[in-house]
DNA sequence: CATGAATGAGGTTTCATTCAT
DNA sequence: CATGAATGAAACCTCATTCAT
């Protein structure tokens, strides 16, 4: 059944995976306790599942995006919209992404932790070929992708859909911002890749 | 005993607070569990009293900081120097601070809670009052301030002591992209204050 | 399937009846654990099945090699043989038929030990019979039955296929020390019937 | 509490280690489930730590019997009288230790199987000495060894302590049985040593 | 102030069995 | 005749907490 990975998803973002239990999860989705075993393995492989699934999405729908990004101005550009809309369209997974690593199993935890750093290696891959080319003056290309994608991802936790601002005004916000931190030398208009 | 607070935080630090158990706990301290209970009233308790400690303490630290400074700049200065260095100091309280704010009592979740929105507050007024004296050019000062604590407090998760930079590298590092980032007016040098 | 009957001997005596679990019995199969049900009723009664067809068979087997025997001489000597190799080619079910006895149900243990008594008494009766016609010296039919009955069925444990003795060896060594313990008076040659 | 074992080894004998639960073990102790858990660590520790004991106790005991034996067929019949009068005196224990070998964990079973062994052993090696010396006739000791062991211990099984013979009348019998087994050549009276 | 034993609730997991498809 | 999903009971074990000693 799908309904218990969307309950599962829910209950570890609201409680944390330690603090779900299986009984709990069961009553959400209207099964008994026992039943979810016809399903899932273990409690851990159902986080397990939830983390890889959600790494494995957020690769794969990272490089489909930067497919039409040529220089490393558009890829930078690119990449920072993608993050923020991404982030925060599944802000649950990404949550549990971070806060639940220290819940996985030291085998599963390998798995995750590299293809967290695959996702980093792409922002810092972009950042040195834009120093490369003398398109962008950063100091530390990792200590600053570091930077960027803890501000990015922050959006995470403040951002509300009702808010002030949409998804759309804070990509286009910190895109601007993020550029400006790499010094990127490209003239720009407001517009972002993607919109209208 | 001192000592369970200190094994206390690491252990929540470490595994979380629903996964430690105060068995742990008291082998870590080199007691029996019983005895636990002559110290602490429950196992809540201690997680409270370490967040409350912890905010206490970051608040009063901050105003004792800020007390020397006087405009804007040097207050958004004075802020950003603080924040990086007491959160890579006391890395572990502030993780737990964040990641252990659900593991609260409801009653306990609205104390903390309180005092971290008390935190942010005084950012956000500095970034207003910069504002209001023309100092500053920001579009929204809380969601920029959201920004800025986000990276900020970033530091803590990659921040190496052994690294290639020091804390007050970054420090300064820092503070130079956030005055950047809040557009501020004032012309800077590159020292920071509390430096030789 | 007899596959289900020839899967459940071997993992009952494996691991035992309450340590066999159905999920178990049907992998080994290669069938789902709900098409077992198609082929046993309960998981009782796959056991009992087995034990009361081990005992029918073997009451049978007995009877049938007893056909040929005339006097108490040649009938233990036939009872010896017969009960040493049997055991021998049917290690399994004896085995469960003794160590299994306790988790049947108190209806299905009464039918069992009905006819473990019953092949008890042939033993008992030819004791007896010989007695009677002064061909044995013995104190006590019953003990000595059961202290017989002992030491042969331990064969079972230690016998190997390969080791140094073959079953008919056993079968000739146990017959003549049978002999001796209950003072049999008739002279004896080497060989055993059924042997060519 | 020593109380958990009793029971245990009750339970244990009467139903098996895998059909005991440890609720009902608790019930019978009169606590609760988890209480059992201040007393041993494990349910297999608790399987575990009772076979241990009972061989290293058995072990010993046979050690301090067999003290004052001087030859061969004194230390037979000493070995067979204690035998006999242990394996009557603790049947459970006995046989519990015969049918629960495989439910041990491997490392367990490893280190009681290896202490059965020792004990076997030191059957073996007085039939072995009493061949050197002459004194006994046996094909081979090792299998003689076995049935010996089999027949004395299936006491365990028949005997009744109020039925027709006391636990001495089966020691002096089975003494004589096994002595002319093994053709032992010493001239025998009627009494055990260790009677009056 | 420490201990060891007790409690009762609750955790994850397994089990035999049923049944609609 | 096989499947997959459901059930409800029960398994072992851990937990926070209490309390007499």
């Amino acid at each position: 059944m799908e309904a218990i990975g969307k309950a599962g998803l829910q209950l570890i973002y609201e409680k944390g995976y330690e603090a779900m239990s299986l009984r709990h999860l069961a009553t959400e989705v209207g099964i008994q306790v026992g039943s979810l075993y016809n399903h899932i393995s273990t409690k851990q492989d159902l986080l397990f599942g939830l983390l890889r699934k959600h790494m494995e999405n957020l690769l794969e729908s990272l490089d489909k995006a930067l497919i039409p990004a040529g220089d490393p101005h558009q890829k930078l550009q690119t990449f920072v919209a993608f993050h923020v809309r991404y982030h925060i369209a599944r802000k649950r997974e990404v949550f549990i992404c971070y806060s639940e690593l220290r819940s996985l199993d030291p085998e599963n935890y390998e798995v995750i932790v590299a293809m967290r750093r695959a996702y980093e290696e792409r922002l810092i891959a972009i950042l040195k070929d834009g120093l490369a080319q003398g398109r962008f003056s950063v100091a530390d290309p990792q200590v600053a992708a570091y930077g960027i994608l803890a501000m990015l991802t922050g959006v995470c936790t403040w951002f509300r859909p009702k808010g002030r601002l949409s998804a759309e005004d804070v990509a286009t916000l910190y895109t601007g911002m993020v550029l400006d931190a790499v010094g990127d030398k490209t003239p720009r208009a407001a517009s972002l890749p993607g919109e209208a």
